[in-house]
DNA sequence: CTTGTTGGTCAACGCTTGTTGGCAAACGTA
DNA sequence: TACGTTTGCCAACAAGCGTTGACCAACAAG
């Protein structure tokens, strides 16, 4: 035992460093992209040394993959009743990208690098996907629905919290809900058009 | 007059260079984005000297903006049959997105540039919300109609184009229409939810 | 006090980038 | 033939990048 916390991992010194450097990390890729958010620029931000983020988080893509690391926890979501998945769906992402601009960063970064990209992927491959087949009509059609899904919540993202167009900032909540859910509704349960 | 064209501009020597060159650049700023993608690396693909490049087009800015130079022409969309709006229009974008690689540029771009944002919004701006309120029931909420739109065609190509998502790729044309004519038509047209 | 470990700074490295200016060949015109 | 313009290549510049290793201060354990 070490000390101030009691089990596990014994608490450090540097924790607070690796915070702060995370947390500049996280703005700066949210900000500006993978090549544009220099290391130099996040440790100026976090008021530290260049080096220090090497020490802790071995290169660039270790640091960006620390500080992306986010579970959109669609598995734990509840399905019933099942003719409000698609405004549950569109709450839960809602949500989920405002309170998390790491989000943002990934999407940003995801334009251009493939790492990034897959990382997205593997959200619709491991928990849209499986989602889809359990509360869509025909299992072998869940790829492709879920895929329409993905393209809706994205599309959203992309226009609201990427590019910022005013026209989709200025949507509330409630707006959102009220459109996007009768969408994915439809994408879910509808009979093949 | 000089010979081979006859008129407005003299065809100079150069044009086809001129041409290669951009070629070239829409290639790469596709592929890889505005940082990654090196006036070097264009140069070598147009197996020409990277100081032509600057002689041409001043600087790497004025490249881009020459290589994404795109008018996706929606006011002269026909607008009729009123009920078929929305698959038209999304049988419009689809085309124009197999056609142009230059817009898988802009949109890789647009994630991390605001000057490239702003050049997709202004088709929302100046294309879109106006078609909306032409088609729309009250035309104070054509500009969140639009946005929805706008949010819905851009959500594919993201997905489909620059994420290359296999299940998103994997859409026939067909199906896309007829998963997201019926979207935009309800955006465009339907009452307030 | 001594010793080993941790947290942090500093200066430099090798490399790539956008960009520039000088020079040589090819060309059109007279 | 002679001459100005166009087209192109070459070599270099300054700046910025990720990354490294030497070095110092603070701390904890014996």
């Amino acid at each position: 035992m070490t000390g101030t916390t009691e089990n596990q991992q014994a608490a450090r010194r540097s924790d607070a460093t690796r915070a702060t450097i995370l947390a500049a990390a996280r703005e700066r890729f949210a900000a500006d992209g993978y090549e544009k958010a220099t290391i130099r620029a996040i440790a100026r931000d976090a008021k530290i040394d260049p080096s220090m983020v090497m020490r802790y988080y071995g290169n660039k893509a270790g640091l960006f993959a620390a500080a992306v690391a986010i579970d959109p926890g669609l598995p734990g979501l509840p399905v019933e009743p099942r003719e409000e998945i698609g405004r549950t769906l569109v709450r839960h992402f809602l949500t989920l990208w405002e309170e998390n601009g790491e989000l943002t960063a990934l999407m940003r970064v995801g334009a251009t690098d493939p790492t990034a990209a897959e990382r997205m992927h593997s959200v619709l491959r491991d928990q849209l996907i499986p989602l889809a087949r359990r509360v869509g009509p025909a299992p072998e059609q869940a790829p492709a629905r879920a895929a329409l899904c993905a393209s809706t919540v994205l599309g959203l993202a992309l226009t609201r919290y990427v590019l910022r167009f005013p026209e989709s900032v200025d949507l509330s909540p409630e707006q959102i809900v009220d459109w996007l859910g009768p969408t994915l509704q439809r994408y879910l349960t509808a009979p093949t058009p």
